[in-house]
RNA sequence: GGCCCGAUGGCGGAGUGGUUACGCAGAGGACUGCAAAUCCUUGCACGCCGGUUCGAUUCCGGCUCGGGCCUCCA
């Protein structure tokens, strides 16, 4: 049985999904108009982790993912503006980075990648849904969602009305009848991106965008739908009271989870405003792998603050060393580990870290096996240990997306065989009892980032 | 101002009404030519003030500090 923390319910609930023959989940995607930064990868490894939980208990086929991409925004339409190209052009090259970025972290794609700018009919018909039912006008070439028509407006974000109107930041449009009321279609002049409907060219609002694909490609009510802790208010609240009123008074769905954030030395949030953003081109770019980041944004749980420090990924780092250096042949078992264990985290509101201490134990038992299948849980420990500690660095995102970019991607001076090369001169000096020979040449090893290791069955090396 | 969340050892980070988290770093030991890695041992904790209780880090109230949201934001 898994629980979850309703953010809705404000509690921990055990997870029973509508259809267990077909578990919906919906996790809001990107913005494509800018790389990701490490603190927009979080949702995407935790929501892969939860779906990865979700398949290996309902079943690998019983599971439907779905991460939108948002390909039609004002921001997107600046940025492609500044670069004097069209929208499309801008939408894919950010798509296309996204995908190679969470790739390195070990996100596997969703089932389903609906864009927004696919599902335009959708959204207008249930625009139009929402006009003929009271719950939607048109007013100044915009049509608006009418939020005192839906007396269930502010549940999921616990708030009233008055409060909202009282700590209003924006300017209140005048055409509204209503100061809560928001945008579901405004209208698009020549120069924009528009399509043609019943209220002129326009184009959707950001909420309704989720609503129309959810509907479209899941249903009526999803099991869960997830995203990050500032998504609940506005966009959540706003896509609940537009999917519950063009469905008749059908919840959207049954479980709503939501991350916390990553904040920066200061404990600052990371956001693009507050400049203060560390991308995840940039971390690979600098050598970290996609695995170590990954374990970074599991260490703490999801819903927790987690401060994002050269620390933090260090500390992944000699982690995962650790995990790996117990998969590393020979294998020496000294118990019998119990994966459960781990499974038993995981239902537990995916306690992560939890999982991960005893991950390490199976790790410290030297049962193999039981490690590897639990790692994959966690989208952990996949690699071929050898590879972890002597393959090279991952080749980072925008090498793989410019093919241009690939020619030195190899970045190491230093191969497998002038490796071993120099291990055997070594035990050669060793032999003769030359230390100063032999520690001179481990130096210079360790100067390039190469480590060695005497054991009993000779020399081995890892990249540091 | 309104709403919400958090506060655990040097650091990261779970959990619990009474008993060991775990990891990193530190100390001692084994191993090693010396290291590294590994193994063994070990020190270090629950923001403040009240309350409930036989007993609270854990429940309740208040306070302080930190963070988030209040129609850009994972």
């Amino acid at each position: 049985m898994i629980r979850l923390h309703d953010t809705k319910a404000r509690e921990k609930r055990d997870f029973e999904p509508g259809d267990p023959e077909r578990v919906t989940v919906y996790v809001c995607g990107p913005t494509v108009y800018n790389r990701a930064h490490i603190g927009n990868a979080r949702p995407a490894v935790v929501f892969d982790a939860l779906v990865a939980l979700l398949r290996h208990t309902y079943g690998a086929g019983k599971v439907v993912y779905a991460r939108n991409v948002t390909d039609v925004d004002d921001k997107i339409i600046d940025a492609a503006r500044a670069e004097g190209v069209d929208p499309s052009v801008v939408t894919r090259r950010y798509e296309d980075f996204y995908l190679a970025d969470m790739g390195a972290l070990g996100v596997r794609p969703p089932d389903l990648a609906p864009k927004a700018t696919e599902s335009v009919v959708e959204m207008v018909a249930m625009i139009a849904r929402l006009v003929e039912t009271g719950h939607a006008y048109e007013a100044d070439g915009h049509v608006l969602f009418n939020v005192p028509s839906d007396p269930g407006y502010g549940a999921l974000g616990r708030r009233d009305r008055e409060a909202m109107i009282a700590g209003a930041r924006v300017e209140i449009a005048s055409y509204k009848k209503d100061p809560a009321d928001f945008v579901l279609w405004k209208p698009s002049d020549e120069a924009v991106i528009g399509w043609d409907s019943p209220w002129g060219r326009g184009r959707p609002g950001w909420h309704i965008e989720c609503s129309a694909m959810i509907e479209r490609h899941l249903g009526t009510t999803i099991d869960i739908h997830g995203g990050g802790l500032d998504l609940i208010f506005p966009h959540h609240e706003n896509e609940l009271a537009q999917s519950r009123c063009a469905h008749g008074g059908a919840p959207l769905a049954r479980y709503w989870v939501h991350n916390g954030f990553l904040s920066m030395a200061g404990g600052e949030k990371m956001s693009k405003s507050l400049g203060n953003v560390v991308t995840v081109g940039e971390l690979l770019d600098e050598g970290h792998k996609g695995e170590t980041l990954r374990l970074a944004l599991l260490s703490a749980h999801y819903r927790q603050p987690l401060e994002w420090s050269p620390q933090l990924i260090a500390q992944s780092k000699s982690t995962l060393d650790r995990l790996y250096r117990s998969l590393l042949p020979p294998a020496t078992k000294r118990g019998e580990g119990d994966i459960a264990e781990v499974e038993a985290a995981l239902s537990d509101d995916l306690n992560t870290p939890l999982a991960l201490a005893r991950l390490g134990e199976l790790a410290r038992l030297g049962d193999v096996e039981a490690t590897k299948r639990a790692g994959a849980l966690l989208g952990l420990l996949q690699q071929d240990p050898v590879e972890w500690f002597q393959g090279a660095a991952e080749a980072a995102p925008s090498d793989r997306v410019d093919q241009s970019l690939r020619e030195d991607a190899t970045g190491f001076v230093l191969g497998a065989a002038d490796i071993q090369l120099r291990i055997d001169r070594r035990s050669e000096a060793k032999k003769s009892r030359d230390f100063a020979e032999a520690d001179k040449i481990r130096a210079d090893l360790a100067a390039q980032g190469i480590l060695l290791e005497d054991g009993p069955q000779g020399t081995s090396w890892r990249r540091a």
